[in-house]
DNA sequence: AACTTTTTTCACCAGTCGGTGACAAAAGTG
DNA sequence: CACTTTTGTCACCGACTGGTGAAAAAAGTT
């Protein structure tokens, strides 16, 4: 029966209750929105005063930068899944890369609502976030990119952009009302229509363009 | 000197003071976005007091389902340029849809924040304001289909989806913050950026698709 | 003129928000 | 033990929100 002094103590440890707020805040975010996020709701839901929020993390800015430094790891982990693969060809990269997209967004909440936020809502505080979420996807790229040339003869970062954002919109309209313009996006069957789209998508618009010192014929 | 009694007189005129509600309404939605959007802003912006929302719209829902009803003129006047062109294929038709699109979010802020109520904060209010949009989406569609088929072996419901998904996006995040993904989309170049992936993407999604009837060589 | 109806404003309510100062309770320290 | 520091709670502030009852001000009616 020796007192066995648990690290994650229930009672009277900071650093214990830092984790239970910055934990309590991901899920007001996530769950609620950014409407709902503030010191009132994230104490509400951490079951401590809101006081202790500006103690430890000195206001919703310190918190939003706090939750902007465990983003790299969530994205890190949610996009892992084939770590050491390497891509053929650049479509192929940005194929995967989609993809990737469409499970993470379907799979955390805290992303997707994190990616609406900076849309609907820019301020200085979700700057901070957008930078850390840029570079934690342009770290992933980056890692499994190797020395792939781009296609040239074809706007790369406009295509991008586009196929990104159709992706970050439909998750976002999903998750809202279950579909966007008609189409259903609820079950797996729903977003394997998109999944092949945007294989139709990419490879269709970078099948024009000559791919530098490799162009493996289909 | 005979009094002239203008039709919008300034002085206790209740169908005028409807129309500054209403005009209030959809200046601060556009302006202030959906977050402020509220008994009190709209009262503040219309100069009146909130109690005439009130009693003359039944409050907020009313409000709503007024700006609903001006939606779909909105919609016509927008994209109504090239008002009897007829086009030659589906696609044709599509890209047209998605180019007008691009020119009515950027020349809308209210018709931008109205789409981005609807996926951020679903309520029963924006539903309505959903149906008011897609029916006026779907109608300039039918007007000038004509007789063309779609094509088969492609998902043209998954397809539209994600690019108009893609179109309303990159509109979104322009407002908000001025580009997106690292592509600057503000100037009218950069968005002839867009345009120009836009016309890429339709063309070679539905390229491999064979259309029944006419099939006319690129 | 007096009266009724419509249009508009005002005052107030309860609730929530972000934020702060003061205090209680536990824990460490001599 | 007494004392200090840390950790946590409580009460309160001003500002704003959505919403309502009642009175005032103008317009219409006879």
């Amino acid at each position: 029966m020796a007192i066995k002094p648990t690290e994650t103590a229930a009672t009277r440890n900071r650093s214990h209750t830092e984790q239970v707020i910055l934990d309590a805040a991901k899920a007001v975010l996530a769950e609620e929105g950014f409407s709902k996020f503030g010191v009132n709701a994230i104490a509400r839901r951490a079951g401590c005063d809101k006081q202790l929020i500006y103690r430890y993390y000195g206001g919703i800015d310190g918190l939003v930068d706090a939750i902007g430094l465990d983003l790299a790891d969530l994205f890190q982990e949610l996009l892992a899944q084939p770590e050491g693969t390497r891509f053929e060809t650049y479509p192929a990269l940005i194929e995967q890369l989609l993809l990737s997209l469409v499970s993470a967004f379907r799979a955390s909440d805290l992303l997707l609502r994190i990616a609406a936020w900076e849309v609907f809502d820019p301020s200085p505080v979700t700057a901070r976030l957008a930078a850390a979420r840029a570079r934690a996807l342009g770290q992933w790229v980056e890692t499994r990119r190797g020395n792939l040339a781009s296609p040239v003869g074809i706007d790369v970062g406009a295509t991008n952009a586009a196929l990104i954002a159709a992706v970050q919109h439909l998750a976002l309209s999903a998750k809202a009302v279950g579909g966007f313009a008609g189409v259903a996006l609820e079950t797996d069957a729903d977003w394997e229509r998109i999944r092949a789209v945007l294989r139709t998508l990419v490879r269709a618009s970078y099948a024009a363009a000559p791919i530098p010192q490799d162009c493996t014929a289909p």
